[in-house]
DNA sequence: ATGTGGCCAGCGAGGCCAATT
DNA sequence: AATTGGCCTCGCTGGCCACAT
């Protein structure tokens, strides 16, 4: 049984993190219903969705917590922990990193190069001419914990929840109307090699960041490749035929044979609170 | 015994309003090791004294909550809980609102009208001529919740956590100087007429937003006025003199006779973790 | 020197549009 | 019409400075 993860198998690292994803989803889903209301009936006030997207994750992943690791780091991540995380291959030391994010697009996230957890190469097309770009991971690989007997390497684990959302009203209830929410598991650097060899493959692309104003370079990760590359990194909880406010209880993986598969899953739903 | 907080006599508000504070600076006493640990040596990167002061306020009070009450609310309040709370004139449902501030004055605190309590009144001078200012509080006296029974009104707190610091190394740690903490309870909007009964008496003052960019309209807390009309609730938990990394705990009271007190309080420290 | 008033800076986080394909 | 590139908006938080006392 290991207890470092740098001696894990890439396969392994891969699982722990698709364990990681699985026990997100299910929370996201079954706060899934609050998490509509409130963020579809917050009044407007400037920015809020960024702010109900950080709260509404907070709540949700808060409940679904592991054995914690008595480790706090802080810093411009929206949802952090350190903790044990349990798998078939050792109980590996994990600093979650989870960042939310409110959108009108759901195609594609836009990264901090401080939320980037691989060194990132990529192609962007301009004026027909197309170069290859190089953006370092931000994240660390690992976070060190001083521990008895040694140091402790906790493997960071970057996941985003992305709310898929349009404007409804601006006088009256609902504000919004969340459509989707988005999850991707964005493989760590250890695993560059496999989703990430080349500029040419991949799933990054060109940051909206402005170069003429010489802002901090961003990147995207764009979901329709996530997806290819490894279906289960991209999880999709969707509201669209909701008839009870919860979001579609299906888990995306691969069969034997390497097909995309739809796994509905059963859920506790949290109920739906504050319904005058 | 009470349960609704609006049948609480005034001065009972204010000693659940007390308790409340008394509760928070054990907290930020018992967290205040890693609190400068974490702040000092946080690499500079743009805004993070912002975020370092709201992470650090989390951490410091969620080890220290309640008898939760299962109800969310989202938006820009930097930590917010529900909870029973535990007083002599009964068991009362409470919304703690904490917002934290990072800052190089010590004098004053700049709030949101969101983050207002209670309706202000105060004068503002220029030009040698002074004329009294109005705000409405942004801060619902209460949440309503609804329960088996009836509908629950939880009383809101608010507390303002200050990190009073100073920069001193842009390139090697550490990076900036924490220097005291500062912990306000801003008093309830039942308790107008005792704080603030006119303009010429409070401890309001004229907000730092730009009336000539028609910015939203803030207030400021003076500290002086604010210990002058009430001691306990303005605490200052100081790293001066330090010898261990904590800060000195000592909490401000006023004695039967009305006089200001300086009583040193007893802890657990939380152990300061991640030195090298 | 301090205590107030208040303008502005910087920087997140995305909206949104334009140029391609 | 859908995809990708990327400029700019907007608002949040305080730094910081200028008077006034």
């Amino acid at each position: 049984m290991h207890q470092d993860y740098r001696l894990l198998p890439l396969d392994d690292l891969e699982l722990l993190e698709k364990q990681t994803l699985r026990m997100i989803v299910q929370a996201l889903q079954q706060y899934s219903g609050e998490a509509k209301r409130i963020f579809d009936n917050a009044p407007p006030k400037g920015t809020e969705v960024i702010v109900l997207a950080e709260d509404l994750t907070q709540y949700a992943l808060e409940v679904a917590e592991i054995y914690p690791i008595d480790r706090r780091f802080a810093g411009f991540i929206d949802y952090k922990r350190s903790r044990w995380f349990p798998t078939s291959a050792g109980l590996i030391p994990q600093v979650l990193l989870a960042d939310a994010k409110a959108s009108k697009e759901n195609n594609r996230d836009t990264l901090q190069a401080s939320q980037l957890p691989m060194d990132a190469d990529f192609n962007v097309t301009v004026d027909g001419v197309t170069t290859a770009h190089h953006l370092d991971a931000g994240v660390p690989q690992h976070m060190e914990i001083p521990s008895a007997g040694g140091v402790l390497h906790a493997v960071t684990t970057s996941i985003f929840v992305h709310m898929y959302y349009r404007d409804v009203s601006k006088i009256q209830e609902p504000y919004r109307d969340l459509k989707d929410i988005y999850v991707l598991a964005v493989p760590h650097g250890r695993l560059k090699d496999k989703y990430n060899p080349n500029a040419s493959t991949g799933f990054w692309g060109k940051g909206k960041h402005s170069d003429a104003r010489q802002e901090d370079p961003r990147i995207r990760v764009y979901f329709d490749r996530l997806r290819q590359a490894c279906p289960w990194r991209l999880q999709q909880l969707t509201y669209a035929g909701s008839t009870d406010g919860f979001t579609q209880a299906i888990w995306r993986d691969v069969d034997a044979s390497g097909f995309e598969t739809n796994e509905p899953f059963l859920y506790l739903p949290r109920p739906i609170q504050g319904e005058a």
